[in-house]
DNA sequence: GTTGAGCGTT
């Protein structure tokens, strides 16, 4: 419901409200401060009522989309809540998260955020540290080399 | 049927 946003906005109860949890983000994760690598936007505290056409709707005015999609459970059919849209550029989709980020739709609070990439990226993996042990790593690697575990 | 963190049916 609708209400229920808005109640946990304004009253400021116990429960950590959608913004507080917005700050938080983005403080954790320097989304607002953070420029995108790419075009696409995950779009979070969607409304269950919200559909393609009203994301689309909220986010044309930032630059031209690709796509706009909410995700919907195939067993019951209605939204998850969340949903991705896609710019043609990232500057477009910096406007849109700058724009839209913490702002209503369908009357709850929605947070754009940087999408994850759906499927690895084969030619950029995440980060590999490599660490060179500089001690001596004969240590536990001598021990059961030549132990033969036949059972 | 409705309870709110999250990263998608192709």
């Amino acid at each position: 419901m609708a209400f229920a946003a808005f109640r946990r906005i304004l009253s400021g109860s116990s429960a950590p409200s959608p913004l507080l949890r917005s700050s938080f983000a983005s403080i954790r994760s320097n989304s607002t401060l953070v420029t995108l690598t790419s075009p696409k936007l995950f779009i979070s505290g969607l409304s269950r009522v919200t559909t393609d056409e009203n994301l689309y709707n909220a986010f044309a005015s930032f630059g031209q989309l690709r796509e706009a999609k909410v995700i919907i459970d195939r067993a019951s059919g209605r939204s998850k809540g969340f949903g991705f849209v896609t710019y043609e550029t990232v500057e477009e989709a910096e406007k849109a998260r700058e724009g839209m980020n913490a702002k209503f739709l369908d009357g709850w609070v929605i947070f754009v955020d940087p999408a994850r990439p759906r499927e690895a990226q084969p030619r950029q993996p995440p980060r590999q540290d490599f660490q060179f042990n500089s001690q001596s790593t004969d240590i536990g690697f001598t021990t059961n080399k030549t132990v033969g575990w036949c059972g």
